[in-house]
DNA sequence: GTCTATATGAGAATGAATATCACTTTCGAT
DNA sequence: ATCGAAAGTGATATTCATTCTCATATAGAC
């Protein structure tokens, strides 16, 4: 699962760097966004496990660190529409470079990673002028196990 | 501009091939859609803009329009998160499948063309079993007018 | 330690989108 | 054409994620 104490100071470094103030509350949202690598948490779920870690702390703190830490490149923020964004570390290792596939079925969100875009962007810089910062590419569907369910549901009701 | 009445026609033979009942509320949503291509207007604005041909129509009805048309394919529903969603009108030609360049200093989004994720897509399926139904393109960044009207205040400041 | 800009907690406010409900309309069947 | 059930509509209340407000507290530079 990655060294949980180690990406939490290079995220305190990274804040320091960025004249961001390292508060107790802050620290404890690194934490939590360690230790759930992968999972894509929303700010809801970032503020109950916080909670457990430094009680008493609030939600607009947590939705405040989310964005401080995401101006500055610690977090990548996903936004989702209707049902509220997700947040992720970005880690050191293949932190940026990766895309996402988001099940309609359950709503887990997994990863897959590709360059592909690099060259791409290079090219509709150069013909349409539009210089581009940042990029997101998602894929909507099912995942395994929802067409597993399905395929059993439809089967064992013929 | 392509041709309005013919696109309006066209969504309505869907509208009666998805059960959806043809109302003139729907058909004046329909109008401003296929007059607007390109502008990717916000329900507001399609609000705004019906309520000229229709008045008295209620945003909920535009609302409710929006989301049966896009159940059915009709229209394209472009989340952009805080700011709301922006709507496009599937035309005929090249509906589906073109990208979004959002320009995060004036908000403009221009399109481009391009497949290339067609077979990405059968890669991710096979190595993953995710089906794809969908997926979401997107580049981030300032369109040449932002970038020129940057340029210009910086060199006529110095 | 002092000081100042910045962060915090609690709760109010915002705003896009949806739900509610009484009433109206569509459209296939008669 | 007309009838009736199912679906759509307008006005407005409600939801819910996120942001704002403001009084208080704290981080970090000196
Ligand atoms: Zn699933
Ligand atoms: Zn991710
Ligand atoms: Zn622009
Ligand atoms: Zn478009």
């Amino acid at each position: 699962m990655g060294d949980v104490k180690r990406e939490v100071a290079r995220a305190i470094n990274l804040m320091s760097d960025n004249d961001l103030r390292v508060t107790p509350e802050r620290e404890a949202v690194l934490e939590v966004l360690a230790e759930n690598i992968g999972a894509h948490p929303s700010a809801e779920d970032i503020y109950l496990a916080t909670m457990e870690r430094h009680p008493g702390i609030g939600l607009a703190t947590v939705y405040r660190t989310l964005d401080a830490l995401e101006r500055v490149g610690i977090v990548s923020k996903l936004e989702l529409g209707a049902s509220g964004s997700r947040y992720e570390l970005n880690t050191d290792v293949g932190g940026h470079f990766h895309h996402h596939l988001i099940c309609i079925g359950c709503g887990r969100i997994t990863e897959f990673n590709q360059d592909l875009l690099e060259h791409l962007e290079k090219e509709i810089e150069d013909s349409t002028g539009f210089q581009i910062t940042d990029h997101s590419l998602r894929f909507y569907g099912y995942c395994a196990k929802c067409r597993e369910a399905a395929k059993g549901g439809e089967t064992s009701r013929s």
